[in-house]
DNA sequence: GACGTCAATGGGAATAATTCCTATTTGCAA
DNA sequence: TTGCAAATAGGAATTATTCCCATTGACGTC
Protein backbone atom coordinates (compact mmCIF):
# COMPACT_ATOMS: atom_id res chain seq x y z
CA UNK A 1 0.00 0.00 0.00
CA UNK A 2 1.19 3.60 -0.64
CA UNK A 3 1.52 5.49 2.57
CA UNK A 4 -0.75 8.81 3.22
CA UNK A 5 0.39 12.23 2.41
CA UNK A 6 -0.26 14.54 5.32
CA UNK A 7 0.33 18.65 5.53
CA UNK A 8 0.43 19.79 8.87
CA UNK A 9 -0.64 23.22 10.02
CA UNK A 10 -0.21 24.84 13.59
CA UNK A 11 1.65 27.67 14.76
CA UNK A 12 3.27 25.39 18.24
CA UNK A 13 6.33 24.60 16.69
CA UNK A 14 7.06 22.07 19.68
CA UNK A 15 3.70 20.81 19.90
CA UNK A 16 3.55 20.24 15.28
CA UNK A 17 6.96 18.60 15.93
CA UNK A 18 5.32 16.66 18.51
CA UNK A 19 2.43 15.03 16.66
CA UNK A 20 4.40 14.82 13.52
CA UNK A 21 6.59 11.63 15.56
CA UNK A 22 3.78 10.40 16.84
CA UNK A 23 2.24 10.30 13.17
CA UNK A 24 5.27 9.38 11.64
CA UNK A 25 5.63 6.35 13.52
CA UNK A 26 3.13 4.55 11.47
CA UNK A 27 4.87 3.00 8.28
CA UNK A 28 1.44 3.84 6.64
CA UNK A 29 1.54 7.40 7.08
CA UNK A 30 4.22 10.00 6.19
CA UNK A 31 4.26 14.10 6.45
CA UNK A 32 4.79 16.26 3.35
CA UNK A 33 5.05 19.04 4.54
CA UNK A 34 4.47 21.30 7.70
CA UNK A 35 3.27 25.54 8.06
CA UNK A 36 3.14 27.58 10.86
CA UNK A 37 0.66 30.17 9.89
CA UNK A 38 -2.91 29.76 7.87
CA UNK A 39 -1.70 31.62 4.66
CA UNK A 40 1.51 29.44 3.98
CA UNK A 41 -0.51 26.11 5.21
CA UNK A 42 -3.32 27.31 2.36
CA UNK A 43 -1.14 27.91 -0.34
CA UNK A 44 1.02 24.81 0.66
CA UNK A 45 -2.05 22.28 0.57
CA UNK A 46 -3.66 23.56 -2.96
CA UNK A 47 0.19 23.17 -4.08
CA UNK A 48 1.15 19.77 -2.53
CA UNK A 49 -2.78 18.29 -2.38
CA UNK A 50 -1.79 16.20 0.58
CA UNK A 51 -4.28 13.11 1.35
CA UNK A 52 -5.44 14.54 4.35
CA UNK A 53 -4.36 18.26 5.63
CA UNK A 54 -4.45 19.00 9.30
CA UNK A 55 -5.11 21.96 10.40
CA UNK A 56 -5.17 23.64 13.94
CA UNK A 57 -7.77 26.28 14.34
CA UNK A 58 -5.76 29.02 16.29
CA UNK A 59 -3.53 30.49 13.75
CA UNK A 60 -2.07 33.72 13.13
CA UNK A 61 -3.83 35.44 10.24
CA UNK A 62 -6.02 33.23 9.00
CA UNK A 63 -8.04 30.75 10.96
CA UNK A 64 -8.03 27.15 10.23
CA UNK A 65 -11.73 27.03 9.69
CA UNK A 66 -10.61 30.00 6.68
CA UNK A 67 -7.77 28.37 5.58
CA UNK A 68 -10.37 24.98 5.10
CA UNK A 69 -13.04 27.31 3.34
CA UNK A 70 -10.57 28.84 1.17
CA UNK A 71 -9.20 25.51 0.01
CA UNK A 72 -12.65 23.82 -1.01
CA UNK A 73 -13.20 26.60 -3.10
CA UNK A 74 -9.99 25.47 -5.11
CA UNK A 75 -9.96 21.98 -4.40
CA UNK A 76 -13.09 20.58 -3.45
CA UNK A 77 -11.72 17.02 -3.06
CA UNK A 78 -9.23 18.12 -0.33
CA UNK A 79 -9.42 15.84 3.07
CA UNK A 80 -9.52 18.16 5.76
CA UNK A 81 -8.44 16.93 9.14
CA UNK A 82 -9.35 19.61 12.24
CA UNK A 83 -7.04 19.52 15.05
CA UNK A 84 -7.85 21.99 17.93
CA UNK A 85 -8.09 22.26 21.69
CA UNK A 86 -11.62 23.42 21.30
CA UNK A 87 -14.36 21.35 22.06
CA UNK A 88 -17.24 23.55 22.14
CA UNK A 89 -19.70 22.25 19.32
CA UNK A 90 -19.94 25.76 17.63
CA UNK A 91 -15.78 25.20 16.60
CA UNK A 92 -17.25 21.65 15.37
CA UNK A 93 -19.98 23.19 13.36
CA UNK A 94 -18.00 25.49 11.90
CA UNK A 95 -15.46 23.19 10.99
CA UNK A 96 -18.01 21.04 9.29
CA UNK A 97 -19.48 23.70 7.38
CA UNK A 98 -16.41 24.77 5.91
CA UNK A 99 -15.63 21.48 4.53
CA UNK A 100 -13.62 19.51 7.03
CA UNK A 101 -14.03 15.89 7.36
CA UNK A 102 -12.82 15.17 10.60
CA UNK A 103 -12.86 16.88 14.02
CA UNK A 104 -10.45 15.84 16.80
CA UNK A 105 -9.38 17.67 20.23
CA UNK A 106 -5.83 17.70 21.19
CA UNK A 107 -7.33 16.30 24.57
CA UNK A 108 -7.71 12.89 22.74
CA UNK A 109 -6.20 9.75 23.12
CA UNK A 110 -2.98 9.97 20.52
CA UNK A 111 -3.99 6.93 18.79
CA UNK A 112 -7.87 8.96 18.06
CA UNK A 113 -5.66 11.47 15.40
CA UNK A 114 -3.91 8.24 13.76
CA UNK A 115 -7.33 6.82 13.57
CA UNK A 116 -8.60 10.31 12.33
CA UNK A 117 -6.01 10.88 9.75
CA UNK A 118 -6.36 7.01 8.29
CA UNK A 119 -10.41 7.96 8.10
CA UNK A 120 -10.25 10.76 6.71
CA UNK A 121 -7.67 10.12 3.78
CA UNK A 122 -10.48 7.65 2.42
CA UNK A 123 -12.93 10.74 2.38
CA UNK A 124 -14.60 9.45 5.43
CA UNK A 125 -15.65 11.12 8.25
CA UNK A 126 -14.25 11.03 11.74
CA UNK A 127 -14.98 12.52 15.32
CA UNK A 128 -12.87 12.04 18.50
CA UNK A 129 -14.55 10.39 21.07
CA UNK A 130 -15.23 13.27 23.32
CA UNK A 131 -16.67 15.46 20.85
CA UNK A 132 -18.81 12.45 19.25
CA UNK A 133 -20.16 12.19 22.91
CA UNK A 134 -21.08 15.68 23.19
CA UNK A 135 -22.36 15.47 19.90
CA UNK A 136 -24.95 12.46 21.10
CA UNK A 137 -26.05 14.87 24.24
CA UNK A 138 -26.33 18.28 23.26
CA UNK A 139 -26.15 17.91 19.63
CA UNK A 140 -26.38 20.95 18.02
CA UNK A 141 -29.93 21.95 20.16
CA UNK A 142 -27.91 23.75 23.04
CA UNK A 143 -24.21 24.27 20.75
CA UNK A 144 -24.07 28.27 21.67
CA UNK A 145 -27.46 29.40 22.34
CA UNK A 146 -27.13 33.22 21.22
CA UNK A 147 -24.06 32.80 19.07
CA UNK A 148 -25.91 30.73 17.09
CA UNK A 149 -27.29 33.74 15.59
CA UNK A 150 -24.21 34.47 14.44
CA UNK A 151 -22.93 34.88 10.85
CA UNK A 152 -19.69 33.30 9.87
CA UNK A 153 -18.08 36.63 9.58
CA UNK A 154 -19.84 37.83 12.41
CA UNK A 155 -18.04 35.01 14.53
CA UNK A 156 -14.64 35.35 13.17
CA UNK A 157 -14.87 39.36 13.84
CA UNK A 158 -16.47 38.35 17.73
CA UNK A 159 -13.62 36.00 18.18
CA UNK A 160 -10.79 38.48 16.96
CA UNK A 161 -12.70 41.04 19.42
CA UNK A 162 -12.96 39.15 22.01
CA UNK A 163 -9.22 38.63 21.75
CA UNK A 164 -8.68 42.13 22.42
CA UNK A 165 -8.17 43.18 18.49
CA UNK A 166 -9.31 46.51 17.56
CA UNK A 167 -11.36 47.55 14.86
CA UNK A 168 -8.24 48.71 12.81
CA UNK A 169 -6.22 46.16 13.29
CA UNK A 170 -9.52 43.28 12.29
CA UNK A 171 -10.15 45.37 9.21
CA UNK A 172 -6.33 45.03 8.41
CA UNK A 173 -6.29 41.16 9.19
CA UNK A 174 -9.30 40.52 7.09
CA UNK A 175 -8.69 42.88 4.34
CA UNK A 176 -12.06 44.34 4.70
CA UNK A 177 -12.92 48.03 5.51
CA UNK A 178 -12.67 49.79 8.86
CA UNK A 179 -16.39 50.59 8.21
CA UNK A 180 -17.40 46.71 7.93
CA UNK A 181 -15.61 45.72 10.91
CA UNK A 182 -17.43 48.64 12.90
CA UNK A 183 -20.62 47.91 11.22
CA UNK A 184 -20.22 43.99 11.64
CA UNK A 185 -19.25 45.08 15.39
CA UNK A 186 -22.48 47.07 15.92
CA UNK A 187 -24.47 43.77 14.42
CA UNK A 188 -22.42 41.41 17.02
CA UNK A 189 -23.62 43.54 19.91
CA UNK A 190 -26.98 43.99 18.76
CA UNK A 191 -27.56 39.61 18.66
CA UNK A 192 -25.75 39.28 21.68
CA UNK A 193 -27.68 41.40 23.18
CA UNK A 194 -24.03 43.45 24.46
CA UNK A 195 -24.01 47.47 25.27
CA UNK A 196 -20.01 47.52 25.81
CA UNK A 197 -16.71 45.70 25.15
CA UNK A 198 -16.32 44.43 28.38
CA UNK A 199 -19.72 42.01 27.99
CA UNK A 200 -18.11 40.78 25.01
CA UNK A 201 -15.27 39.85 26.10
CA UNK A 202 -17.42 37.93 29.26
CA UNK A 203 -19.77 36.04 26.89
CA UNK A 204 -17.10 35.28 25.03
CA UNK A 205 -15.27 33.69 28.30
CA UNK A 206 -18.59 32.08 29.21
CA UNK A 207 -18.84 30.37 25.95
CA UNK A 208 -15.36 29.22 26.16
CA UNK A 209 -14.36 30.95 23.11
CA UNK A 210 -11.50 32.58 24.75
CA UNK A 211 -9.71 31.79 27.88
CA UNK A 212 -7.84 34.20 29.92
CA UNK A 213 -5.34 34.39 32.63
CA UNK A 214 -4.64 31.16 34.19
CA UNK A 215 -8.29 29.87 34.02
CA UNK A 216 -9.15 26.69 32.69
CA UNK A 217 -12.30 27.50 30.50
CA UNK B 1 25.75 10.21 33.96
CA UNK B 2 22.25 10.02 35.35
CA UNK B 3 19.17 10.74 33.29
CA UNK B 4 16.71 13.85 34.15
CA UNK B 5 13.38 12.64 35.58
CA UNK B 6 11.23 14.74 33.96
CA UNK B 7 7.12 14.52 34.72
CA UNK B 8 4.73 16.57 32.39
CA UNK B 9 1.44 18.14 33.33
CA UNK B 10 -1.15 18.64 30.27
CA UNK B 11 -4.46 18.40 29.75
CA UNK B 12 -4.29 17.69 26.10
CA UNK B 13 -3.07 14.14 25.57
CA UNK B 14 -1.47 14.06 21.77
CA UNK B 15 0.34 17.20 22.40
CA UNK B 16 1.99 15.45 25.86
CA UNK B 17 2.36 12.48 24.06
CA UNK B 18 3.97 14.28 20.83
CA UNK B 19 7.00 16.33 23.47
CA UNK B 20 7.11 13.58 25.57
CA UNK B 21 8.73 11.86 22.51
CA UNK B 22 10.65 14.71 21.37
CA UNK B 23 11.75 14.89 25.27
CA UNK B 24 12.62 11.16 25.38
CA UNK B 25 14.71 11.11 22.14
CA UNK B 26 17.42 12.69 24.34
CA UNK B 27 19.36 9.85 26.02
CA UNK B 28 19.76 12.66 28.96
CA UNK B 29 16.02 12.64 29.95
CA UNK B 30 13.40 10.19 31.02
CA UNK B 31 9.90 10.86 31.77
CA UNK B 32 8.62 8.95 34.78
CA UNK B 33 5.13 10.37 35.26
CA UNK B 34 2.27 12.26 33.51
CA UNK B 35 -0.79 14.11 34.59
CA UNK B 36 -3.66 15.61 32.34
CA UNK B 37 -5.03 17.92 35.00
CA UNK B 38 -3.62 20.11 38.10
CA UNK B 39 -4.80 18.02 40.54
CA UNK B 40 -3.09 14.87 39.72
CA UNK B 41 -0.09 17.44 38.65
CA UNK B 42 0.43 18.08 42.20
CA UNK B 43 0.18 15.22 43.89
CA UNK B 44 2.53 13.09 41.33
CA UNK B 45 4.79 16.07 41.70
CA UNK B 46 4.91 15.97 45.52
CA UNK B 47 5.09 12.15 45.43
CA UNK B 48 7.67 11.80 42.57
CA UNK B 49 9.69 14.78 42.94
CA UNK B 50 11.18 14.93 39.36
CA UNK B 51 14.31 16.78 38.56
CA UNK B 52 11.59 18.95 36.40
CA UNK B 53 8.22 19.35 36.48
CA UNK B 54 6.99 20.52 33.17
CA UNK B 55 3.63 22.89 33.56
CA UNK B 56 0.65 23.60 31.29
CA UNK B 57 -1.05 27.01 32.34
CA UNK B 58 -4.04 26.22 31.00
CA UNK B 59 -5.70 23.31 32.70
CA UNK B 60 -8.71 21.85 33.79
CA UNK B 61 -9.27 22.73 37.39
CA UNK B 62 -6.15 24.31 38.84
CA UNK B 63 -4.16 26.46 36.84
CA UNK B 64 -0.56 25.47 36.33
CA UNK B 65 0.88 28.51 37.84
CA UNK B 66 -1.85 27.57 40.53
CA UNK B 67 -0.35 24.23 40.95
CA UNK B 68 2.86 25.78 40.86
CA UNK B 69 2.90 27.82 43.99
CA UNK B 70 1.26 25.28 45.84
CA UNK B 71 4.06 22.59 44.70
CA UNK B 72 6.66 25.22 45.86
CA UNK B 73 5.12 25.80 49.15
CA UNK B 74 5.52 21.52 49.90
CA UNK B 75 8.57 21.26 47.95
CA UNK B 76 10.40 24.91 47.92
CA UNK B 77 13.85 23.18 45.69
CA UNK B 78 11.35 22.05 43.47
CA UNK B 79 12.62 22.62 39.10
CA UNK B 80 9.62 23.58 37.49
CA UNK B 81 9.31 24.55 33.67
CA UNK B 82 6.51 26.53 32.51
CA UNK B 83 5.40 25.29 28.87
CA UNK B 84 2.63 27.36 27.77
CA UNK B 85 0.92 28.75 24.54
CA UNK B 86 0.83 32.29 26.00
CA UNK B 87 3.20 34.65 25.22
CA UNK B 88 1.70 37.71 27.24
CA UNK B 89 4.33 38.72 29.67
CA UNK B 90 1.70 38.92 32.10
CA UNK B 91 1.59 34.61 32.18
CA UNK B 92 5.53 34.47 32.32
CA UNK B 93 5.22 37.31 35.45
CA UNK B 94 2.73 35.64 37.58
CA UNK B 95 4.85 32.21 36.51
CA UNK B 96 7.89 33.25 38.02
CA UNK B 97 6.23 34.65 40.73
CA UNK B 98 4.62 31.46 41.48
CA UNK B 99 8.32 30.23 41.51
CA UNK B 100 8.77 28.64 38.06
CA UNK B 101 12.55 28.58 37.06
CA UNK B 102 11.50 28.48 33.29
CA UNK B 103 9.22 29.56 30.72
CA UNK B 104 8.85 28.11 26.82
CA UNK B 105 5.94 28.57 24.80
CA UNK B 106 4.80 25.93 22.53
CA UNK B 107 5.55 27.88 19.14
CA UNK B 108 9.17 27.95 20.50
CA UNK B 109 11.59 25.90 18.41
CA UNK B 110 11.35 22.08 19.52
CA UNK B 111 15.20 22.18 20.82
CA UNK B 112 14.09 25.30 23.12
CA UNK B 113 12.15 23.07 25.07
CA UNK B 114 14.99 20.22 25.49
CA UNK B 115 17.45 22.82 26.04
CA UNK B 116 15.18 24.62 28.71
CA UNK B 117 14.49 21.35 30.59
CA UNK B 118 18.40 20.30 30.92
CA UNK B 119 18.66 24.02 32.25
CA UNK B 120 16.14 24.16 34.80
CA UNK B 121 17.01 20.37 35.67
CA UNK B 122 19.94 22.19 37.40
CA UNK B 123 18.40 25.21 38.84
CA UNK B 124 18.97 27.22 36.33
CA UNK B 125 17.08 29.84 34.43
CA UNK B 126 15.61 29.62 30.96
CA UNK B 127 13.42 31.47 28.92
CA UNK B 128 12.47 30.31 25.39
CA UNK B 129 13.80 33.03 22.66
CA UNK B 130 10.57 35.00 21.56
CA UNK B 131 10.26 35.43 25.39
CA UNK B 132 13.33 36.91 26.16
CA UNK B 133 13.30 38.88 23.07
CA UNK B 134 10.15 40.48 24.10
CA UNK B 135 11.31 40.59 28.11
CA UNK B 136 13.99 43.04 26.50
CA UNK B 137 12.14 44.92 24.36
CA UNK B 138 8.77 45.59 26.92
CA UNK B 139 9.41 43.47 30.08
CA UNK B 140 10.39 45.73 32.63
CA UNK B 141 7.77 48.16 31.27
CA UNK B 142 4.54 46.49 30.80
CA UNK B 143 5.52 43.10 33.16
CA UNK B 144 6.07 45.65 36.09
CA UNK B 145 2.32 47.09 36.11
CA UNK B 146 1.26 47.92 39.61
CA UNK B 147 -2.52 47.92 40.30
CA UNK B 148 -1.33 50.22 43.34
CA UNK B 149 -0.62 53.09 40.86
CA UNK B 150 -4.16 53.84 40.62
CA UNK B 151 -5.32 56.24 43.12
CA UNK B 152 -8.48 55.21 45.43
CA UNK B 153 -10.85 56.57 43.09
CA UNK B 154 -9.41 54.88 39.91
CA UNK B 155 -9.40 51.35 40.91
CA UNK B 156 -12.87 51.91 41.94
CA UNK B 157 -13.79 53.08 38.57
CA UNK B 158 -11.52 49.76 36.82
CA UNK B 159 -13.19 47.71 39.07
CA UNK B 160 -16.81 48.57 38.03
CA UNK B 161 -15.89 49.30 34.44
CA UNK B 162 -14.51 45.66 34.78
CA UNK B 163 -17.36 44.28 35.71
CA UNK B 164 -19.35 45.66 32.50
CA UNK B 165 -20.40 48.72 33.70
CA UNK B 166 -20.78 51.89 31.26
CA UNK B 167 -19.35 55.37 32.08
CA UNK B 168 -22.92 56.94 32.04
CA UNK B 169 -23.85 54.19 34.87
CA UNK B 170 -20.69 54.83 36.98
CA UNK B 171 -21.05 58.46 37.18
CA UNK B 172 -24.52 57.59 38.03
CA UNK B 173 -23.80 55.05 41.18
CA UNK B 174 -20.89 57.82 42.21
CA UNK B 175 -22.33 60.97 42.00
CA UNK B 176 -20.72 62.37 39.97
CA UNK B 177 -20.16 63.92 36.14
CA UNK B 178 -19.84 61.73 33.36
CA UNK B 179 -16.52 63.98 32.58
CA UNK B 180 -15.14 62.58 35.61
CA UNK B 181 -15.25 58.94 35.25
CA UNK B 182 -14.68 59.57 31.38
CA UNK B 183 -11.15 61.59 32.52
CA UNK B 184 -10.65 58.73 34.98
CA UNK B 185 -10.99 55.98 32.55
CA UNK B 186 -8.45 57.34 30.27
CA UNK B 187 -6.39 58.07 33.05
CA UNK B 188 -6.60 54.37 33.96
CA UNK B 189 -5.78 52.87 30.57
CA UNK B 190 -2.64 55.17 30.19
CA UNK B 191 -1.33 53.70 34.09
CA UNK B 192 -2.10 50.24 33.18
CA UNK B 193 -1.03 50.29 29.31
CA UNK B 194 -4.14 49.24 27.69
CA UNK B 195 -5.77 50.38 24.53
CA UNK B 196 -9.32 49.09 24.91
CA UNK B 197 -11.89 48.04 26.88
CA UNK B 198 -11.23 43.90 26.31
CA UNK B 199 -7.82 44.21 27.19
CA UNK B 200 -8.80 45.73 30.53
CA UNK B 201 -10.91 43.07 31.18
CA UNK B 202 -7.95 40.90 30.64
CA UNK B 203 -5.92 42.79 33.10
CA UNK B 204 -8.93 42.98 35.55
CA UNK B 205 -9.11 38.77 35.24
CA UNK B 206 -5.52 38.28 35.25
CA UNK B 207 -4.86 40.24 38.58
CA UNK B 208 -8.12 38.13 40.67
CA UNK B 209 -9.96 41.71 40.71
CA UNK B 210 -13.06 40.01 38.84
CA UNK B 211 -13.66 36.20 38.13
CA UNK B 212 -15.86 35.18 35.63
CA UNK B 213 -17.74 31.84 34.59
CA UNK B 214 -16.89 30.50 38.47
CA UNK B 215 -12.74 30.31 37.74
CA UNK B 216 -10.76 32.40 40.09
CA UNK B 217 -7.60 32.92 39.25
C1' DG C 1 0.57 78.97 59.16
C1' DA C 2 2.29 79.22 54.47
C1' DC C 3 3.58 76.26 50.75
C1' DG C 4 3.90 72.45 47.59
C1' DT C 5 1.95 68.21 46.04
C1' DC C 6 -1.57 65.46 44.56
C1' DA C 7 -6.23 63.37 44.37
C1' DA C 8 -10.76 64.45 42.87
C1' DT C 9 -13.64 67.00 40.25
C1' DG C 10 -15.37 68.60 35.78
C1' DG C 11 -15.47 72.07 31.52
C1' DG C 12 -14.22 72.76 26.42
C1' DA C 13 -12.63 71.36 22.08
C1' DA C 14 -10.78 68.07 19.12
C1' DT C 15 -10.69 63.43 17.68
C1' DA C 16 -12.14 58.73 17.34
C1' DA C 17 -15.59 55.20 17.69
C1' DT C 18 -20.24 53.67 17.02
C1' DT C 19 -24.74 53.57 15.23
C1' DC C 20 -28.27 53.87 11.83
C1' DC C 21 -29.51 54.04 7.21
C1' DT C 22 -28.74 52.95 2.63
C1' DA C 23 -26.86 50.50 -1.47
C1' DT C 24 -24.45 47.07 -4.18
C1' DT C 25 -22.81 42.50 -5.14
C1' DT C 26 -22.78 37.62 -4.63
C1' DG C 27 -24.21 33.03 -3.63
C1' DC C 28 -27.74 29.91 -2.64
C1' DA C 29 -32.27 27.89 -2.56
C1' DA C 30 -37.10 27.50 -3.67
C1' DT D 1 -36.04 33.31 -12.34
C1' DT D 2 -37.01 35.31 -8.18
C1' DG D 3 -36.09 36.09 -3.54
C1' DC D 4 -33.39 36.06 0.54
C1' DA D 5 -29.46 36.51 3.33
C1' DA D 6 -24.59 37.62 3.92
C1' DA D 7 -20.77 40.53 3.04
C1' DT D 8 -19.26 44.74 1.74
C1' DA D 9 -18.92 49.74 2.52
C1' DG D 10 -20.29 54.93 2.24
C1' DG D 11 -22.60 59.09 4.67
C1' DA D 12 -24.45 61.41 8.51
C1' DA D 13 -25.62 61.63 13.16
C1' DT D 14 -24.53 60.50 17.60
C1' DT D 15 -21.43 59.05 21.45
C1' DA D 16 -17.22 58.10 23.55
C1' DT D 17 -12.65 59.27 24.45
C1' DT D 18 -8.76 62.09 24.79
C1' DC D 19 -6.07 66.09 25.88
C1' DC D 20 -5.62 70.33 28.13
C1' DC D 21 -6.93 73.16 31.66
C1' DA D 22 -8.87 75.11 36.22
C1' DT D 23 -10.64 74.62 40.79
C1' DT D 24 -11.02 72.68 45.35
C1' DG D 25 -9.63 70.29 49.41
C1' DA D 26 -6.58 67.17 52.01
C1' DC D 27 -2.08 66.20 53.81
C1' DG D 28 2.59 66.74 54.99
C1' DT D 29 6.71 69.66 55.58
C1' DC D 30 9.42 73.42 56.86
Amino acid sequence: MTSIKVLLVDDHAVVREGYRRLLEKHPSISVIGEADNGDDGYRLICDKKPDVAVLDITLPGMSGIEVARKVIVRVPSQNILMFSMHDDMLFVKRAFDAGAKGYVTKSSAPDQLVLAVQKVSKGEQYLSDDIAKRYAEEGSSRGGIHLDSLTKREFEVFRLLAIGQTVAEISEQLHVSYKTVANCQSNIRQKLDVSNATNLVKLALDHGIIAIGGCAV
